[in-house]
DNA sequence: CCCTGTGAACTAATTCACAGCG
DNA sequence: CGCTGTGAATTAGTTCACAGGG
């Protein structure tokens, strides 16, 4: 949620949205439906159907009017724009249970988003292996990010390491980071930072838990 | 990022920083400064400080001009509007390696967000410590969450299981929902959900890093 | 006829710019 | 004088409403 570049094209907030209509294009896809309106992905993603008719319109248009799109040309479509088509390193740094969380989470099931290598400075951890990679020794972040071509890197350290894994991995050249880190960090220009912290999520869940409703009102049932 | 409830006051971007500011002040007050600007809170968290200045006014006005803030006072209003000057309860779902990482984060430190309660379904898992809670089974979980007067849900389990879960919770009375699994909830009108997905995370990320930059330009310098 | 695509209208959020006050 | 507090201006994002084409 940290500003960036924006590099003008795709606004922010529906580049947030694109992998949400990826998801529901993955399911239709595999349920072999050929044809979704906008109409029925707003159903299934939540978000209204203009809104996501909008969103398309950023890179296109390829939709049939009077019909609807294609469900594997809009697929291939985002994932193209989001850069999914071509297979895209990560490079995970930290191998405690967030960092597991993520590896098992990402192993096998998103294509294009492979977590290629994972770091760790704590020997216990080093050599272990990790939804299918092994854990090297952060000393050699730079040496492998560079050498694997890695772009994108994962922060998943105690806050007093995060800035110096964060710089290792500006200097060996990602180009973006996923920051669970309870700090801000400091990078050059260009780098994108999306910062997910934990505790702030529950601290702001929090306003609206305190709010309003007086706690009698206990047990709520669904469409009332 | 789930639309929700909205409940007039403060803006829902404007909720989700404050925490943020939150941050900063403890910092600030555990090094002794008793008196912070709206410049030097910028500097902090990255906001700008005209943002921040109009975050604070949705909820009075308790600067100095020419001065500043007194730190603790912006800081006990904060915790006061986000509802943490009272202990809050937070049942968490799912003691897989994401929810040890929450309960981990969460033991201790944040003061008045607390997991109050850990579920599982794993009977391996049940009755095991995690961060100083015995892990319960799912089965107890709207009796205990209703006997607890807990109001804060965290869903860490498999997408499979999430809806039922998320069903649960509210029948139990939670008043929002922290949902890391990646499906879409349905949740009674009032229930604010807030989504984090990892793999969408990194697949926006992708956006960032497969765009316009040459992959020659390898290795970047901080302030160039 | 139906659903896309899109300007136009609207609403929300941010930034500007400065008055006001300690 | 310096920094807050805030209307006003601007910019971003969403929703409306309908023209247009299969």
């Amino acid at each position: 949620v940290e500003g960036g570049v924006g590099r003008g094209r795709i606004p922010d907030v529906a580049v947030k949205r694109l992998p949400v209509y990826l998801r529901a294009l993955q399911d239709l896809a595999a349920r072999r439906v050929e044809i979704v309106s906008s109409a029925e992905l707003a159903r299934l993603t939540g978000f209204s159907s203009e809104q996501i008719r909008k969103d398309l319109t950023y890179f296109g248009s390829f939709g049939t009017r009077g019909v609807g799109y294609h469900t594997d040309v809009l697929l291939e479509r985002i994932r193209r724009v989001l850069g999914l088509h071509e297979d895209i390193g990560v490079a995970l740094v930290g191998a405690g249970h967030l960092g597991t969380a993520l590896a098992r989470y990402n192993q096998g099931r998103h294509q294009h988003v492979h977590i290629r290598a994972i770091f760790d400075s704590d020997p216990a951890k080093i050599g272990q292996e990790l939804g299918g990679t092994v854990v090297r020794d952060v000393r050699d972040l730079e040496r492998v990010v560079r050498e694997e071509g890695i772009r994108l890197g994962v922060v998943a350290v105690p806050a007093s390491e995060a800035q110096a894994v964060a710089q290792a991995l500006c200097q060996a050249g990602v180009e973006a980071i996923l920051n669970f880190a309870p700090v801000r960090l400091e990078v050059p220009p260009g780098v994108q930072v999306e910062n997910i912290d934990l505790s702030l999520a529950l601290q702001s869940l929090a306003y609206y838990a305190a709010a309003d409703r007086p706690p009698s009102s206990k047990g709520r049932r669904f469409e009332p």
